[in-house]
Formats: C-alpha cells, sequence, structure tokens
RNA sequence: GGGCGAGUAGCUCAGCCGGUCAGAGCGCACGGCUCACAUCCGUGAGGCCGGGGGUUCGAGUCCCUCCUCGCCCA
C-alpha cells in the first residue's frame, strides 16, 4: 500500500463521505436495546453560503455526534434549514430590485414562487457545504422549515395556544421597522448608544382661578416631533417639586390638547426634570403608563416612517428626523422652547436591516407569555435541563423573569400564514386545517384568512419535535423525544433555547432536551464575524486550503465552553500539520505491519510477555490514560482540553518516543517474534489512536484506519466496516506505574543528552562513547542502552553499563539523574572549566528544589493538614533531589572544585 | 443602571473539584534533509499569572475591592 508523503485531503474526503453515506452509517441503529442520543441541528438560515459559525455548529455537533455512535448509542442527528422570515423575504426582495420590481408588482402567490426557487437553490448549497463539512447526520430525515411536517405542527401549536387563551390579537405598542414594513419582536431590536439631543420643552397649565400657580411645567425630551401624540404629563408620585402639580391639567404646545398631569412610579426623577410627556402611541414605556392612566393613544408617525396626516398639514409627510427639527423651531417660535442638551442614549434598530425602529401602536398577535416562561424557569431551575456553561443559568432565568409578551405576527408573504380566518359575519377561528370550508360559529363558507405570517422563531420553537413528526405520535418521537443535547451559541439562548424549552414544555408536557451546550462566537481578529463588516470567512476556501479535517480540529480544539474564539491562519496551519503528522506516522506503522491480528478492539492484544519491552507497555499505559482522559473530558463537554490531550499524547508521547524507540527495538531485535510483537504493539495503540481522534478528524483517520485494518480481514472475525461504527476505546487495563517510572527515568537521561551535546556544539554526526552508572536498575539500563545510544540527538556508542563506578571519570562531561548517572567522555571536547560551570548551575538547581521542598516539609501544619499523598510525593521528590545532589557534588569533585 | 466574560511568555490562548499548573501552538535564537513526516527533528531564551487586600499549611486557581477591555439585558 503506497500512501502519499504528505496528507492530501482533496484527493479522499468526497470519497469517503460518500461511502458513509452509502453505508448508511448516518442512520440510528434500529436496536431498540440501545440508548437513544439526538442532537437537532441549529437549521441554518437559507439566505446563503454557511459562514464559520455555521462550520463551528458542525465540528462540535458531529464531534459529539460520532463520538456518542461510537460509543454504542442508537445515534440520530438530525438536519435541517430555516426559511428565515424576514430575512429570507429580504434576499429574494433584493433579487427583484435588481430587476427594477417589487413584490407587489408580481402579487403574493408568484412572488412566493421565487423564494421557494431561492430556498430550493440555496438548499441544495448548505446541504453540500455540510457535505464538505463531514456532518454525519441522516439526510434522509433532513427538514425544512416549510415542509408540510412543520409546517402542520406550526398550525397545530397555534391553535391549541389559541384554544387556550394564550394567543391574542390587540392594539399594543409594537417595534415597527419602517424599511421592513413589518412589527418586530422586541430580540430583533437591538440597541445602540447614539448621540442624540435632550430637549427641555415648556408646557402651558391650564390655570386654576385663584390660585397662584406656575404656569407652566418643563419637560425634557429626545423625541420631541411626538408631542403632537401627546395625551399626559408624568411624575413620579414621590417628587415633592410637582405634588401639587398631579391632578391639574396642561396643554400640549403647538395643538394646545389638554392634557392631565399624572404620578407614575416608571418615572425616573433624576431623569431631564423629572417630568416627562407620555406619549402612549409611539413609546413602550409611555403605553405602558398611558394603559394604567387612561389616556388615549393618538398615532402621529405612520408605518413608512412619515409624519402622518394625524401630524397636521405643517408635518404630514415629513420624514421623523425632519419633523423633529421642525418641530423645535416652532416650539422656539412659540417661546416654550428652554434649551437643548446633547445627550447619548439608546436607539433601536432593526436586527435586519439596521434601520431606526418606529415603536407604535398597531394591530399585532400575541403570545401571552407568563404561563409559558414560569414552567421554562422551573424546567432549568430544578435541573431537568441543565445549561451548559453553567453561568448562562443566571442569564436564562433573569430573561424569563423579565420577559414582556411575544410579539408573532409579521407583515411579510414568507412564511407561515396565520391560522387564523374571520368569516362574513365577523367571527374569528383558528384551524389546523389549511383550507377551512366553513365558520365553525355560523357555519358560513365565505372566509377570509389572516394576510400576515408569523414570526421565524414561532416554527423554531417548535422545531426539536416537528423535526420528529409531531403532532404525530411517530416512532421518532418515541425513541428520540425529549432529545438529548441541544448545541448551539450562546447569542440564540433567548432567541431559541427559550423559546423551544416554552412551546416544548406547552406541547409535549416534556422537556425538549436534557443539555445545552452553549459555545462561543467566532472571531476574526477581534471583531464578531459579520457581512457587513466584510470579515466573513468562508469555510470553504479554509477546506480547499488546509483540508476539512484541519479546520475541525481548529474549530473545536480552540474552544473553551461559553467563550468566543479566534480562528487564525497560523492555527489552521498547526492542525494542518498535526493532521499530517498522523498521517505520516500512520504511514510508518502500516509500513511496518505486513499482517495484524487484530482480535478485539475493546480489549489489550495478547502479546507473547518476552516481546513486550518497558516501551510497550508505557506507550499501552499512556493510552489507557489519555482514553480515560479524553474519555471524561468529552463527558463533561470540554472538547477543547480533550483535542489538546489526545494531541499531546499523539505528537508529544506516541511519535517523538514510542515510534522512535521501537524503531530501534525493531532493528535490533534478535528474533521475529519479537519483532511481531512490536509491530503488533504499534499497530493496536496507534489503531486505538484513530479511535480517539475520529470524532475530531473524520477523514483522515477513516482512510488510515481503512488502510491499517485491511491487513487483518482475512481471519474470518466479523468486525466493523468503518471507524465511524468501531467501539469507542475503553481503558481496559490498569496504569503500569513501574514501566512509566523507568520510561520517565530514560526520557529525562535522553533530554540530558541532548542538552549536553547540544551546548557543548558536538558535532550531530558524531558518535561518542557513554558509561552510565546505573546504582538502582542496573539490568534494566543494560535492556535500555542501546535504544538510549541510538535515540535522535544522542549518538552513543559504544554504551558500558555498570552498577557502580570503579574508575575515575575524567574528562567528561555528565548526565544526572536521580538513581542513573551518564558519562559521556568527549574527548577534545569537553571543555573542564565549562562543563564544572554546568554542574555548579545545575547544583544550583538542586539547592534550590531541596531549599523549596524542605521549607514546604517544615511549615508548620503541612503534613498535618496536607492530603498524605502530596505529603509523600514531596519526601520522595526531596530524596531523589537530594541524591542528586550528592552525584553533581561527586562530579565536581572529579573536577577538582 | 443591572448582569456576565476576559486581563497568564512577543502573539493567540489552555490551565476542570486550590497542592510539579507556571503550560501549548505560533514567533524568536542555535543546530540538524536521522531509513513516517523539513506540514519535520533536537536544544534554548522568554512570564512579580491586571493592581491591592483577605481566607488557607498552601492561590493564576476561592472571597472582597479597584483598574482596563468586551458582551448581554434594561
Amino acid at each position: 500500500m503506497e500512501l502519499a508523503k504528505a496528507f492530501d485531503p482533496k484527493e479522499l474526503e468526497a470519497r469517503i463521505y460518500a461511502r458513509w453515506v452509502e453505508a448508511g452509517y448516518f442512520a440510528p441503529d434500529p436496536d431498540p436495546g440501545r440508548p437513544a442520543f439526538c442532537i437537532i441541528m441549529p437549521p441554518p438560515n437559507v439566505t446563503g453560503d454557511l459562514h464559520l459559525g455555521h462550520a463551528l455548529v458542525a465540528a462540535i455537533q458531529d464531534l459529539i455526534v460520532r463520538w456518542h455512535r461510537m460509543r454504542g448509542d442508537a445515534t440520530l442527528w438530525l438536519p435541517g434549514r430555516d426559511h428565515a422570515g424576514i430575512a429570507g423575504q429580504v434576499v429574494v426582495e433584493r433579487e427583484l430590485a435588481a430587476e427594477g420590481k417589487t413584490r407587489h408588482d408580481l402579487g403574493r402567490e408568484a412572488f412566493l414562487d421565487r423564494v421557494w426557487q431561492w430556498m430550493d437553490r440555496y438548499g441544495a448549497v448548505i446541504t453540500q457545504q455540510h457535505r464538505r463539512l463531514g456532518v454525519s447526520v441522516d439526510w434522509d430525515r433532513e427538514r425544512f422549515t416549510m415542509d408540510p411536517g412543520p409546517s402542520l405542527a406550526v398550525r397545530t401549536a397555534f391553535v391549541r395556544l389559541f384554544e387556550k387563551g394564550l394567543i391574542y390579537k390587540g392594539e399594543r405598542i409594537t417595534n415597527w421597522c419602517p424599511r421592513c414594513s413589518t412589527a418586530l419582536s422586541d430580540l430583533e431590536v437591538v440597541h445602540e448608544e447614539e448621540v442624540g439631543t435632550l430637549t427641555f420643552v415648556n408646557y402651558l397649565l391650564v390655570p386654576i382661578p385663584d390660585q397662584k400657580e406656575p404656569a407652566s411645567i418643563q419637560i425634557a425630551t429626545t423625541r420631541p416631533e411626538t408631542i403632537l401624540a401627546d395625551t399626559g404629563i408624568a411624575v413620579h408620585p414621590d417628587d415633592a417639586r410637582y405634588a401639587k402639580l398631579i391632578g391639574r391639567t396642561a396643554r400640549v404646545p403647538s395643538v394646545n390638547r389638554p392634557v392631565p398631569i399624572v404620578a407614575d412610579g416608571a418615572v425616573q426623577p433624576e431623569f431631564g426634570t423629572g417630568a416627562v410627556k407620555i406619549t402612549p402611541g409611539h413609546d413602550p414605556t409611555d403605553f405602558d403608563i398611558g394603559q394604567r392612566h387612561n389616556l388615549p393613544t393618538v398615532l402621529v408617525i405612520g408605518r413608512d416612517g412619515r409624519m402622518s396626516a394625524d401630524a397636521g398639514p405643517r408635518y404630514a409627510g415629513m420624514w421623523v428626523t425632519e419633523a423633529r427639527e421642525a418641530f423645535v423651531e416652532e416650539l422656539r417660535s412659540l417661546g416654550l422652547l428652554v434649551k437643548q442638551d446633547t445627550h447619548p442614549h439608546q436607539v433601536g434598530h432593526c436586527v435586519r436591516c439596521a434601520t431606526i425602529v418606529e415603536p407604535l401602536v398597531s394591530d399585532q398577535w400575541y403570545v401571552r407569555i407568563a404561563p409559558l416562561a414560569a414552567p421554562a424557569l422551573e424546567a432549568v431551575r430544578d435541573g431537568r435541563i441543565r445549561i451548559i456553561p453553567e453561568r448562562f443559568t443566571k442569564v436564562y432565568v433573569n430573561w424569563l423573569e423579565h420577559i414582556r409578551d411575544w410579539c408573532i405576527s409579521r407583515q411579510l408573504w414568507w412564511g407561515h400564514r396565520i391560522p387564523v380566518w374571520t368569516c362574513a359575519d365577523g367571527h374569528v377561528f383558528a384551524s389546523v386545517d389549511e383550507h377551512p370550508m366553513r365558520c365553525p360559529t355560523c357555519g358560513s363558507a365565505d372566509l377570509e384568512q389572516d394576510p400576515d405570517v408569523l414570526d421565524t422563531w414561532f416554527s423554531s420553537g417548535l422545531w426539536p419535535f416537528s423535526t420528529l413528526g409531531w403532532p404525530q405520535d411517530t416512532d421518532d418521537i418515541r425513541r428520540f423525544y425529549p432529545t438529548t443535547v441541544m448545541e448551539t451559541g450562546y447569542d440564540i439562548l433567548f432567541f431559541w433555547v427559550a423559546r423551544m424549552i416554552m412551546m416544548g414544555l406547552e406541547m409535549t408536557g416534556d422537556v425538549p432536551f436534557r443539555d445545552v451546550y452553549l459555545h462561543g462566537l467566532i472571531r476574526v481578529g477581534r471583531e464578531k464575524m459579520s457581512k457587513t463588516k466584510g470579515n466573513v470567512l468562508n469555510p470553504l476556501d479554509l477546506i480547499e486550503e488546509y483540508g476539512t479535517d484541519a479546520l475541525r480540529l481548529s474549530l473545536v480544539s480552540g474552544t473553551t465552553p461559553g467563550n468566543d474564539t479566534q480562528v487564525s491562519a497560523e492555527r489552521l496551519e498547526a492542525n494542518r500539520n498535526l493532521v499530517n503528522k498522523l498521517w505520516n506516522a500512520g504511514r510508518f506503522v502500516i509500513g511496518n505491519v505486513e499482517s495484524w491480528p487484530l482480535r478485539d478492539f475493546r480489549g489489550p492484544l495478547p502479546v507473547a510477555p518476552g516481546a513486550r519491552s518497558e516501551a510497550d507497555r508505557w506507550i499501552v499505559s499512556r493510552v489507557n490514560d489519555v482514553t480515560a482522559h479524553a474519555t471524561r473530558l468529552l463527558e463533561e463537554f470540554q472538547f477543547g482540553e480533550a483535542a489538546r490531550t489526545v494531541h499531546e499524547f499523539l505528537w508529544g508521547q506516541f511519535c517523538d518516543w514510542y515510534v522512535e524507540i521501537a524503531k530501534i527495538e525493531l532493528r535490533e531485535a534478535s528474533t521475529e517474534e519479537e519483532r511481531r510483537g512490536i509491530r503488533t504493539n504499534l499497530a493496536w495503540v496507534f489503531e486505538h489512536t484513530l479511535r480517539l481522534l475520529h470524532p475530531m478528524i473524520p477523514f483522515v483517520t477513516e482512510e488510515l484506519w481503512q488502510v491499517l485494518t485491511s491487513f487483518s480481514r482475512s481471519d474470518g472475525i466479523e468486525r466493523p466496516t468503518s471507524v465511524v461504527v468501531a467501539p469507542w476505546p475503553v481503558a481496559s487495563t490498569e496504569r503500569d506505574s513501574a514501566a512509566e517510572k523507568r520510561m520517565d527515568s530514560v526520557f529525562e537521561i535522553v533530554r540530558g543528552i541532548r542538552n549536553l551535546r547540544a551546548e557543548y556544539r558536538v558535532d550531530p554526526g558524531r558518535w561518542a562513547p557513554a558509561v552510565i552508572v546505573a546504582e538502582t536498575d542496573p539490568d534494566f539500563y543494560r535492556r535500555m542502552a542501546l535504544v538510549i545510544g541510538q535515540l535522535p540527538g544522542c549518538r552513543l556508542r559504544p554504551i558500558e553499563v555498570v552498577d557502580r563506578l570503579d574508575r575515575p571519570m575524567e574528562q567528561a562531561a555528565a548526565v544526572v539523574v536521580p538513581g542513573v548517572t551518564v558519562h559521556v567522555p568527549l574527548a577534545g571536547i569537553v571543555d573542564v572549566t565549562r562543563e564544572r560551570e554546568r554542574l555548579v548551575r545545575e547544583r544550583a538547581d538542586a539547592l534550590a528544589e531541596i531549599e523549596r521542598a524542605e521549607t514546604l516539609l517544615s511549615r508548620p501544619g503541612f503534613v498535618e493538614k496536607a492530603p498524605s499523598e502530596v505529603v509523600m510525593r514531596e519526601r520522595e521528590k526531596l530524596l531523589a533531589v537530594r541524591d542528586r545532589l550528592v552525584k553533581l557534588d561527586e562530579r565536581l569533585a572529579s573536577f577538582g572544585a
């Protein structure tokens, strides 16, 4: 088998993915005995290409899903797409605009046809992109929010809420986007600080004949143009300055409307003058105050963002900002303008188009949210749903405790049409039936459906169960609901996660998922990635350049739960290198394994005891440790740490040490039996590593796994046909601490030798003789001598191993570790003065360490209060370093110091 | 105004329940084409773990406080 010298992802990714799909690995195992594991993928908006954020979702979820599949769970990862509501309509409108048309030119039906065309086209693009990312989703269960199933779920949910009285229509203050020409929910308004103007205005009071009272009251406002719609003035009830004015009547400037001065606790006495104008028609807070005091509502701004006819002929038709200036001029001419101060304040913008949102009263559909929020709070508080990282629980709770009713109607064409009809006689009813024939009240067949559509997030809220077939009682619902993990970005905790929990509990009576894992946002440089900033990295470009595995590894390994993460060329390069390292380690292993008696994936291979060197036992022990460690980290959702753990094992232990040692042992082995033992161990360890890495880097691991296992296909034993469905490794043997201790000592010696050669600038090609004085464990060092001498950077030959030094070693440098001293007589190279300096330096280090340990051990309370293992470890350390000090002093003495 | 997060080697960041946790990658310096890999190998330099106070035998790791930056909510 010839494997390319460098890993080339392009050639094999598509081939491997196609095989996976064809083999049906991504469908959940039908065996009812297996535990069910399910993730519903957050459906990407079908408005354009996938960006890196989607790639992050794919990488993390695929990691979780592949891991569970390998653990033997019946695993379902269900993919989907979202119709994107406003965003979906906007992209098509933009396309139309390029043709000089608006949606009204086409009419509702033809426009919707155009949107569907777009959705089909981009739906296919997104699917293709997901395939490139290697997602192990069950494509047969893919869902689109506008499919018949999810649409039926939407109508069903709506009707249920409607009939329970939890959906109502009302004239309420609404966030209105004049550009999108639709209502928005509170969440779709983003507040940004802008420098505005605070305008102070005098309102004349209607005089009371006998009293000498102030003639006017002064208010402050950031929106003077809405004075035209004022229907009241409010002050704080405890504000002594205005106590006497409560109940009086003031006249609205310009229009001279008489309005009451009311007391309301919502007024902030320290803001402005402490008196505020009340405009229920155009301000949410004022609307509430107006409700409390029965103030009428006047509207002076229309849905197009211009002043309406009710603003009077002088202002009608003006843009709001124009009217503001003009009206201030009028105030000035009336002598009622006091002053204007600059004033930074928060201004709401449409989340989609950044247009300034106009709060105005309009007739919209709302979900009465309190009855839904209470159980949703309870589910998280009592632990039925766990949010990871835990700190977001507080954010979630805080939001739900202060939530307002949810405006769900949108004045759009694209989306789920509100399933409410009105008959000719004015009876209003909701119906699950898409085309009800008659009014259930009067039987009239003259029905008209509400023209509006629902907020996209309404259908998203049903996603964990609408995708599984709800409201029908399907096998999937029974098996996979509640789903197991909801994995998504923390930025849609409110938009989506909270609503799924509310809707799930209301509709199904059960939580929609057990664990919510929130990942951070991808940043490029300092900034959040966004199309408007133009810093969007296209994952497909990165895949072209670095390969899918490297991209995915960069995304998961750079990740800490809930924290934002940066993607950079350096990181991608580093991970591409890691993938290539694995590839080449694979080439080495595969090149050494002609036939591999692979018996059992779960247990350790039976290996002839004589063939098992300390190195073999050490690396097996390490595998078990890293397996246990990585598994635990995955269970804790610590994906980044898990990736780093396996990385360190692969590169820092397997490649740097075990492979290098194995090369030497293979060369030096005297029997074929021994060689087979080493090769078997190499293959065993490497195969384990491939499985540990597969959820993170599926392609390269699959390719190597296939080649590696292809050697063992002729023994008639049935095995997994892919690493995708191979079992997740189980740490099956105990740590071999004796082997680990011995090998650690070898590593320390080797590092010392390398350091010594580097420091003396010994010609790298030159071989030097050495004497190993092993006071402890001399037999082991006799076995290891050839290995030590041949490891990269050592070049020691010949090596003599003795258990005590019987002659003086002059002109030699020495590496001193506990129990062992390696003398390297580098005749003519070792500079006596330098070597003495080096030893003095090391002696100082040892002394410092001794002092540290002694101080620690003698500190009052330490021995009594610290755990005994810690104390023991420190004592051992102290003994070892003392021994080292003795050896160093002996060496120094030989230099006459 | 409330809440959250971050501040650790030149850069980007890990450090879970306090006790080799002072680390990784990149960068830098020096030396190597060693039969898996120069997308590599070896060696090395570099950090009062934002400031101050406290708890503890022991604190990047817990508590308080302050400073800087970022985010969310109102």
